[in-house]
DNA sequence: CGGGATCCGCCTAGATACTG
DNA sequence: CAGTATCTAGGCGGATCCCG
């Protein structure tokens, strides 16, 4: 058994996939890797996540200590950016793999456009 | 936009975790790593994981090409081996990856038992 | 033994409208 | 600009029973 923020995860493999897992998290830990980014930009980078979802994947991520959020502006329109923790940056190797993955299938079977 | 098994995807991230992605598959993929696991032995590394959901997630990877089924045996009762394919190996470095970070991450807060 | 069939709950995520 | 509120749906995954 391990645990993570109060929950349990009956393999090593789950607990990292119940903080990454889910149909957005790795595409966002893949945007920021390098460099902070404003929510704006977040939505340019990916056009078909709607708002309330990209929001709470990002407050689920900040919640679990992966990304952090801060707040240039003291009044609307606000400024905010979005950036690895620490303990974020210790997953970048493993988003980088699953990434790294995706381009190797593409590029394996069927090709993009070659 | 990237391409596999007639499913698109907004990002290489994401084509990887919609193989991977899911509570269960990760850990098959685990557990299947290095050596075949029959039906049965999986289910008693995964206890808690209902037949149901298991017997679809390794329909799901066998339909993907990343695991094969080999059936032993002609008549009830079955014996059934799942392995991974060629293409599952070339997914072992990205589970193992999840894998380590899930025993890192135990270890660096809270740590298990020590 | 290794599942398939059925039924169902819950959570993830989408669409849209609105606000500090 | 960066979200929140509300409503909804679809699918993942659970429980149970049954069959080759």
């Amino acid at each position: 058994m391990y645990q993570f923020k109060g929950k349990e995860y009956p393999c090593c493999a789950s607990l990292t996939m119940g903080i990454i897992g889910g149909k957005w998290k790795t595409v966002i830990l893949f945007h920021l890797r390098d460099k902070a980014l404003r929510y704006s930009e977040l939505r340019k980078k990916m056009p078909t996540v709607t708002e309330r979802t990209l929001s709470l994947q990002l407050k689920t991520l900040e919640d679990d200590g992966i990304i952090k959020r801060k707040v240039y502006t003291p009044k609307p329109p606000l400024k905010v950016e979005y950036s690895l923790t620490d303990l974020g940056k210790t997953l970048k190797p493993v988003v980088q793999s699953i990434a790294d993955w995706g381009v190797f299938v593409v590029e394996e079977q069927g090709g993009p456009t070659v």
